[in-house]
DNA sequence: AGTTAGTTCAAACGTTCGTTTTAATAATAA
DNA sequence: TTATTATTAAAACGAACGTTTGAACTAACT
């Protein structure tokens, strides 16, 4: 059971490899011989099947993105055909995009909480063709989602929607990502996630139960008109009255 | 006016300059051919001021960092002062630790939104020395913090706090951190805080009344107990009544 | 003046990087 | 079988890496 995928073709267990170690050390911080190294291929192969390490990297990313991607526009469809063309609650819009990834993270078959971190990762490595293939990977599915939004929220300005988006996007990238950075600073208390006895399965679902909430939280948060940094006398608690609200 | 600091020694240069391609090509992919380059000096001078590339990195983060953990205790300190041992309000808080540090983004001359964004960005690299540098910078102002969170919430598990700390600081990080790769990503609509025509301050400031509600919204949200990702018909839209808040 | 300590400089060190080459081997088709 | 193609193998490529060396220069003090 455990040695199913003993039998791997030099293609696959190089992409396999690769994606551990580019979430462990990052993209500049792997070299081919350490990848080559632990995937027992030579040297060579990695150019061989994949021509560089930059189409390495953009091709262990293609093989998860093509299936979040598709499933995340699926699960869009699905909710926008059910709605019947009325607005959507905000709450079914982050589930469907932040639900779905961490449903990824759970599936081992399909990286697990493995390619999440890279995910997490790769989106803050300064490199320039990561950047633009990023934007190019994942334009389409933030625009619909954003449209989404933008329905769902028809009282908040556009412009906020997207911080918003970016604040959300942040949240659970680092919530992934930093695991193991953030377990040290914020001591060791979280315990779950970081936890290598516990399954991607337990785990995806415990940072979803934790993270969702929060991320919707901060949506549906009073829009800022009326709050002023610079002045400390802001009262931000929910007791306060006169505030608009999202 | 403009020509101040025309005169600078070897050792402050250097500084200036790493900070900025540390944060614009990452720490691994900038080398010292780059930054003493940039810097106009010889190449031998960084490892003679600080001995090691690695201890480049550590002095360029020591002198900003100092200024931000005395700033951030200091902020804590006057807020209990005069709560005379009441807990704070959570808004206050979160505008003493992450207040402190966006103003410090608006300071040129405490390394502005470059320090702040390279300061989002190192965070998630994945190097060792890098983790284990920053989990001795920031132990005791997370510590701290976390306390007084921990007393300003007496309702909320201590865990659920420090996995929305966890959340505020990621959703903060790539909001600075990743300006320029979110752009992208979210279209061209946010326009403020990637604009390079608007000075440190007012983009500092802008981010502020922006992220400080979505935190707060985010660390008051409803506790995550009766929510289950799993099925789809959990309703998390603020009229819905019997739910446990934070 | 001479001496000393602090700093800058050009040049080279050995290592590792991603990639390429060329030959050997395995697999498939005629 | 032979011919052809696909894959793997060992070795080397030039370039770039962080670091070190030893001499040259500067400035201050005796």
């Amino acid at each position: 059971m455990s040695d199913i995928k003993i039998i791997q073709d030099t293609r696959e267990r190089i992409l396999d490899v690769a994606e551990r170690l580019f979430m462990e050390r990052g993209y500049e911080g792997t070299s081919m011989r350490m990848i080559t190294g632990a995937a027992e291929v030579n040297l060579a192969a990695v150019n061989y099947h994949f021509g560089s390490k930059e189409a390495l990297l953009r091709e262990v990313f293609r093989r998860r993105l093509a299936w979040l991607n598709h499933e995340r526009l699926q699960a869009l469809d699905e909710l926008e055909g059910q709605a019947n063309g009325a607005p959507l609650k905000p709450s079914l819009v982050l589930e469907a995009f932040f639900g779905t990834l961490l449903r990824m993270g759970g599936n081992e078959s399909l990286g697990g909480m493995t390619f999440l971190r890279l995910l997490g990762r790769t989106l803050t490595e300064p490199a320039e063709f990561i950047r633009t293939f990023f934007s190019g990977e994942y334009a389409e599915v933030i625009e619909r989602y954003k449209l989404a939004l933008i329905r769902a929220l028809p009282d908040v300005p556009r412009a906020e929607i997207v911080w918003r988006l970016h604040f959300m996007l942040g949240a659970m990238s680092y919530a992934i990502a930093g695991t193991d950075v953030l377990q040290v600073v914020t001591g060791c208390e979280l315990g779950d996630i970081s936890d290598a006895n516990v399954d991607d399965k337990v785990a995806a679902q415990r940072l979803a139960d934790r993270l969702m909430p929060f991320l919707l939280g901060g949506l549906r948060a009073p829009l800022p008109q009326f709050l002023d940094l610079s002045t400390q006398q802001q009262d931000a608690s929910p007791s306060s009255g006169k505030r608009k609200t999202a």
